[in-house]
DNA sequence: TGTCTGTATGCGCATTTACGATTATATATT
DNA sequence: AATATATAATCGTAAATGCGCATACAGACA
């Protein structure tokens, strides 16, 4: 689940899709980046790693240059995966299979339910 | 991008990811989903709202219930298209639009490229 | 070796996010 | 109408996030 949560994560950030949308079209060093972008170095490189850590970017060096690129066909199939495991659920976490079991003995109507949250006297 | 944005954000949360688990077994009201998770009545609803808000969720009332569920083919639908969207390139943006239009004339080596972050004068 | 250059990293700050506690709203029920 | 209950909204706070500034690191080359 921890790598799910970081790739959604990595594609929640406006920065971060826009990087994407111009590595589809090629491969791109850093600073080519930030000139597609209008943005800083520092912005562009720390966006690259997020995306690159979250297993979205492909990373090779030539020199002093980090290329960083992404293949389309790639990127589909790991975007794939994702959607597998949450419209199918996350079946081998242990989280959640302890939320199933639990919601197995949940009840609509139970004496535990929000009622213990609410402060008994009520208004006086 | 703000809607695929709100999308993934709302994916990127381990109590959503648990909420969503656990509403692909069967539709639930707010106080099913804080017993099978175990978490408190505001943390259930909140995040339930914001699954809903991202468009994952159907609300369904019910007298005093809010009754939240998702179907799994609805779910898988429109994951494909935020895939599609973001393994495509989101071509309908303004903002990316420009970026590639800067890309194109991005150079490997220019001139203002990270130089003019550097100071000038080095380490005296 | 020393310097230049592209990239990565610490640090501080502002903004956002998630949460609990409380209160408000809406629907039943008496 | 009065009360009970399920859910939503508000407020304050702690943690996470994104960014710029400055600096560190690594390769290229004199």
């Amino acid at each position: 689940m921890r790598d799910t949560i970081k790739a959604f994560k990595a594609l929640s950030d406006e920065t971060r899709l826009r990087i994407l949308n111009v590595l589809l079209e090629r491969e791109c060093c850093v600073c080519e980046v930030m000139q597609a972008l209008d943005i800083s170095q520092t912005r562009a490189s720390r966006n690259l790693s997020i995306l690159h850590d979250a297993g979205f970017l492909k990373l090779r060096k030539d020199g002093l240059w980090s290329l960083y690129s992404v293949d389309r066909e790639g990127l589909k199939d790991y975007l794939s995966l994702l959607i597998e495991a949450v419209s199918r659920g996350l079946q081998d976490d242990k989280v959640v299979e302890h939320d199933r079991q639990r919601l197995s003995k949940a009840e609509r109507v139970g004496p535990g339910c929000a009622v213990r949250y609410r402060k008994v006297g009520g208004k006086p």
